[in-house]
DNA sequence: GATGAATGAGCGTTCATTCAT
DNA sequence: TATGAATGAACGCTCATTCAT
């Protein structure tokens, strides 16, 4: 369980660390993650020392805010398929409730630097991972009840969510409504429904792995 | 009074300018809109000075690309319009062929730095009305016909759309196959369905207008 | 004989970067190869930008200096051998002309960090073979002639020098006279002479090779 | 009036302080006296507030190395003389011996910063007048026996073992060999010997005094 | 008194833009 | 007119030193 290396920090640098992480989930949120390193200090209320020897380059802390979010969304999830009804229950409420994660999934997902940092490093993976088979289980109970069109896989809608996600973060009021809509839309385009199936075949957690 | 601003450059002028604009299209959708003005001009196989002497600042060179990449989208929108047989067969075909064209669609909407400084350019905005609009027609038609949902708008079409065009450019397989599925599931999500409808009211062309 | 990558610089150019190298010379000496990349271009007579644009980090540039170093060094040591009339007045000529390139080899010896770089740089090494097989053919042909001791190598030679060679620079006068002192105890060492004789064995050329 | 300003410490803060000198003696041999001092704090098993706590910034610290340094090789020279049976077996065996001191004189001579700061230190001074003095008696009293050439001075020979004590610290058995056959040489330049006399006049112990 | 956290100045390096050739 | 050389501002990162715990 001690797994953090910045379990026992003194209580002013655990405050320190916690801000900086804040702050920098705000700035690779609004600008990506080449984000100057002294704003996220002056917005940490920290100098520039004190953020490296917490993250000792910018990698690492691309690195913390990632585990950290995804962290976040693991829990969002398994809160939803424990306390939900039907797994397409859980969906909606993961999906809906992610609003407030999508600022550090756009981090994960959105820049090209990011993902590389975040492809080689085992405890963001391992997280990746145990995300996608959450929601792997989420899919497969919904299309056996019947809910979910059986022609999606995992990484179908893990690829659909990412790009909702990412919505730009200007004009908030339209941003919401557009997100709620379109999320509606996609989560219409999943359910069971007659007509053509999707081309190719399902996306699965798998394909995922290796992108 | 001349729309084109370079229309009467000497031949060789004429040829540089495009070979640095198709240089620039590429490495904008490459490494994004700040990919450095050496490069570009070394691709497009001039000096950087000669990039200057037409663009005298990235943000001209950012504007005079997404105004081209606006411009075929719009004849790609007006051509599907004029020749397939139904609005809902034009809205497919658009938004399946423009495959070709995300990568400009990219620049003018992923990097909040190229959003700015093309909100502020009147001939990206006149491209921009035109394209909406003729979207809007589009949408209008399928509705009448009874092929689309009645409780969408272009704007919560062109929201879809600019997110599903941006997906990452690794790994060519897996994007070109989650782009058709991608696609598939929306335009599912957008037919004529019974069930609930979405959530808010309909985003329209004039509400993007001061995103 | 081409092999200088710069050799076709337009005039400015080229004499910025024949200031850079001398600057960077003169700083080298002075405070070892960190000496500060903006203190250079600025004695230089140059913007930081210009020295890099020559040398795209430190190592380029202490190699350029290194081998612009060795490169004279070699053509003394040829003109010696050339122009005197024995081996041993060759390498007193030799040893004693150095003084002017004190600064340079010191660079080349004195610094852990420089001898690193410049031990993988091939034209470094070429200047530097050729140095000591010039070095290695004056001192056989002393010693056959029975006017240098027999137990000692182009290696033991060597290092003398490099040692000599790297005296501080302050209080110009007295370091002028000690250098010219310590030489000649050197070489009335070096000298053919009864007594016992040196422990070990001879250090030669190749000794010195992968030091 | 305490010449000692640390004489009364507590045994642990005694402890430390000899600690943190010995540490600091080992990094400035490896890697010059710009060393880290946080890397110096932690090689002494102390904070670097308590580095800075014994010695207010690197000028004193470098200075307290230096002391202690002069003053083993004082007592060294004043062993040999001594116990050698001739000043000639006193000089070599100082300067043989002084092998284990190297890497202490190397801090007093090698660095400009360094020689810079200890030029200003009366403690230091002291020491190297007195070690000078010592090293005049020696040579001149060989000089007297005839063992020793009458046209050198204590600065001569100074200077020459300053230049020896600096070698390089790669390649270990390479080194030793070297040092041990330059020795060799150098001593054998010191015997006295027929021939012509050196250039110049002998450089005596107070022509260092204000390099 | 000891610790190690925090600060910020300083240097290396990159790159947009200007200007001499 | 085209070129590419020069400039310098900006940002990443390190480390000496100070100070709260």
């Amino acid at each position: 369980m001690a797994a953090d290396p910045d379990a026992r920090l003194r209580a002013d640098a655990r405050r320190n660390r916690d801000q900086i992480l804040a702050a920098a989930r705000e700035m690779f949120a609004a600008q990506g993650p080449d984000a100057p390193m002294e704003e996220i200090a002056r917005t940490a209320g920290v100098g520039v020392g004190t953020l490296y020897r917490r993250f000792p380059d910018r990698e690492a802390l691309i690195r913390a805010v990632a585990q950290e979010s995804f962290a976040q969304v693991l829990d969002e999830a398994r809160a939803a398929t424990a306390e939900e009804p039907t797994a397409w229950d859980a969906l909606v409420r993961l999906v809906g409730r992610s609003h407030q994660l999508r600022v550090t999934i756009q981090l994960a997902l959105v820049s090209a630097r990011a993902r590389e940092i975040l492809h080689d490093d085992p405890r963001t993976g391992e997280f990746r991972e145990a995300l996608m088979a959450e929601l792997d289980r989420t899919i497969k109970t919904a299309q056996a009840a019947g809910t979910m069109r059986p022609d999606v896989g995992a990484g179908d809608v893990a690829i659909m969510l990412s790009q909702i996600l990412r919505q730009p973060t200007t004009n908030h009021d339209l941003a919401t409504l557009a997100f709620d809509r379109t999320l509606s839309i996609m989560l219409d385009g999943l359910r069971t429904r007659p007509g053509e199936s999707l081309p190719g075949r399902p996306i699965t957690a798998e394909d995922l792995r290796d992108r």
